[in-house]
DNA sequence: CGCTTGACTTAGACATTGTCCATTGTAGGA
DNA sequence: TCCTACAATGGACAATGTCTAAGTCAAGCG
């Protein structure tokens, strides 16, 4: 079954049928769908689920990390499950198309000390915009 | 007065007391307002503007290309109206708190062609993550 | 194998953010 | 000054996300 499942089990996680699907449902790669659209999925699965336990479900691999969370659009947010192997993301500006990208470079060493504001910077996100190949035809 | 409302006026918009207060609302550095605080604001300022009229308002600005929109949180958008400057962002993970960043380096050129799945690339944009002075210390 | 318990799920109300539309108002040119 | 097209208004609606109270069930224990 999937990896995202077995890491989860391995967390003591109590295993339902809901987080089952849920799991499910996020794997695979290029594989960054809403929370609505999981819950879609996943009621084809598991009719009786409930949008609530979607949400909270997702919620909680964010929190173990063992999935992402990307805000794209400023729309709804987009949960990707390859959180094991540090990526970046590319997407299209028309139809909101996302796939994985891994450039080259480290961009936390390309901002320098005056640059931080005294924060502590943990992580950085690239986020490449463009027309993907369809739209860029039309 | 504003640099912003100077541009928009250069463009042959049709000059009204809402579009002044919104231009005067978002001007400065280090700004990054969401619609309901644009809004806030503006209210103080002329207490009969409506939501609707800060929404409009602001998407034509993003349409102009005079303020940048970003999505740092999944949760309400934030306009920016230092458009004409190229810049990045550092968020605090904890407060929200968000300061423009200019690092070294050109992310652009660090994408290479394989990876970039026909695409028409035109646009890159950088969050860092992490804690500001203020919730590191807490 | 069948309890027990606390974690999980559910349905739906509620909150926040954003969009739309019909009506009213007004900036700027004739 | 008057016209007209563009802008503003307010309120309904839509999309996304959060919360709560009550019911359900996985998993350990005897």
């Amino acid at each position: 079954m999937s990896d995202l499942l077995e890491r989860l089990r391995g967390r003591g996680w109590r295993m339902t049928a809901q987080r089952r699907v849920v799991a499910e449902v996020l794997n695979g790669d290029h594989v960054h769908l809403t929370a609505d659209e999981v819950h879609a999925k996943a009621i084809a699965k598991l009719p009786e689920i409930s949008r609530a336990t979607v949400y909270n479900t997702l919620g909680e691999m964010v929190t173990l990390g063992e999935v992402i969370e990307v805000a794209t659009d400023g729309r709804a947010k987009r949960y990707d499950p390859n959180a094991h192997r540090p990526h970046h993301h590319l997407v299209c500006a028309r139809c909101g198309a996302i796939r994985d990208v891994h450039p080259t470079g480290n961009p936390l060493a390309d901002l320098p000390d005056q640059e931080r504001f005294g924060f502590t910077v943990s992580e950085v996100e690239v986020t490449y915009r463009g027309l993907c190949p369809h739209c860029a035809a039309a």
